[in-house]
DNA sequence: CAAATCTACTTTGTCCGACAAACTGATAAA
DNA sequence: TTTATCAGTTTGTCGGACAAAGTAGATTTG
């Protein structure tokens, strides 16, 4: 039986990770509202008692989990992480996992039909709009394999957001980064990759407009399948996702 | 028309930041392995032509995203990120964007039963042990809900890891660590609860055993939809995670 | 000879002080 | 009213410093 503990248990944590969580707690526990400014470095210095090196250590963690950026000025202020920038983090690590491109179609799958069905029931007028929006865009790019890649990736980010399911939304956002490439090489390797991509998206956005679910749904999984396809004409599935994919996605990231 | 230009973009990005991209490219690229060693600070400080400090800071970025650990000797070595530790990032985002109980139900929904039905196909010997084991343990511990909840929060994971879909496996880790401390409170909260989902359980895993697939799915539903109408009697699903949910998370992750 | 101990060196975590560049805000000039 | 100037902050970077912890080789001990 355990005996109850004359002492607590000494943290040793080094004193910038103790700065980071300080922040960190004030911020996830609401006391600090995003958009709060936190104070200046000097400040932190002065209210923790240590040394700016040590706060700036410290703070370099937090921006890092995105729950502290710089505004216009370089000052400091609590932030909302954003997904797409949490979802590079877990991009990356799929691919030091090496995980294979049937991972990644199967959990589409899963993923983008379920956006699709909350999508088919909820989306507003303005979700539509931007979805119009994006339709005609990949019209007029309809010749440019990189436009029409980034297009797909745009309209399928807009479905998810138009789920109003910000979890899922979340969670299907690192396998949509790593999908992205591979898309650009498809349509330029596959004739009529692009129309039968762009015919997709109008069928699935009518769908949504009727909101007729079968549809959306039917066409949510035509599409993937035709990414499908058009994947094992140029690799096999089991291939795993490529160490240079992440190339591409920093240069998104720093963009 | 855009003329071509004379020269390129100037890199603005502060050194700390350069030091840890050129770091991470060499990770992501694949030309450092996880488990190699990176020099130490000095090395690294000679290589870049940096302050310590600026190398320092840079190597917090990395430490935080998951890409640098340091080994027992405190020496610094590439790693491969833990999905559930950049989870804990995306659990907490989801916290700040004051996301409801209904839309983690309803992705989980969706996760969770692509898992079970993954894992019905899939499961080995070994994976099935596990789970077994960890229903052994749930009949033990029947009588402790903050023990069950670990157990239930755990037998997901193990259906997740039979899955042998690394990319699904990750997709759901933030909804699943949001759902845990709601696991603890029904249980203590509602009769029956408990034994209900062990219950759960026992039939999720015989249909696994099985490769019954429609029976895995079932279970799977109606463990979720227990979960459910246990939370409707202490709260409503249009309620958004707390704040102070993350309070939990942190001491799971220091742990 | 093997095991334990000691010692010199390295590395990390922290601190101090410093300075240029960028930004702020206010004042002076056109 | 707009532009230019200027002093004060703040950040990013630097150099050097030191204690604590870890490492490895030399030394002593059994």
């Amino acid at each position: 039986m355990p005996v109850s503990p004359l002492f607590r248990r000494i943290d040793v944590a080094p004193a910038y990770q103790k700065v980071a969580d300080a922040i960190e707690r004030e911020i996830v526990s609401g006391r600090i509202k995003p958009g709060d400014p936190i104070g200046t470095e000097l400040e932190l210095v002065r209210q923790f008692g240590v040394n700016r090196s040590t706060v700036r250590e410290g703070i370099r963690v937090l921006e890092e989990g995105g729950l502290l950026r710089r505004d216009s000025s370089r000052r400091l202020q609590a932030c909302l992480p954003r997904y797409n920038k949490l979802a590079t983090r877990l991009s990356r690590a799929l691919v030091l996992h090496e995980v294979t491109f049937r991972e990644l179609f199967e959990a589409s799958m899963t993923l983008e039909v379920a956006s699709t069905e909350c999508a088919v029931e909820r989306a507003t007028e303005e979700d539509i709009a931007e979805l119009a929006d994006n339709l005609a865009r990949s019209e007029r790019v309809i010749g440019d394999a990189a436009a029409l890649a980034e297009c797909d990736a745009d309209f399928h980010m807009l479905v998810a957001k138009a789920s109003h399911n910000r979890v899922l939304q979340l969670a299907r956002e690192p396998a949509a980064q790593l999908f992205f490439p591979t898309t650009e090489m498809i349509v330029s390797h596959v004739a009529q990759g692009a129309s039968r991509l762009v015919e997709a998206h109008r069928h699935l956005l009518e769908a949504i407009q009727r909101r007729d679910k079968a549809a959306g749904v039917q066409w949510t999984r035509r599409h993937l399948q035709d990414w499908r396809r058009g994947f094992e004409r140029i690799a096999s599935l089991d291939r795993s996702v490529e160490h240079m994919y992440m190339e591409h996605a920093q240069a998104v990231r720093h963009k």
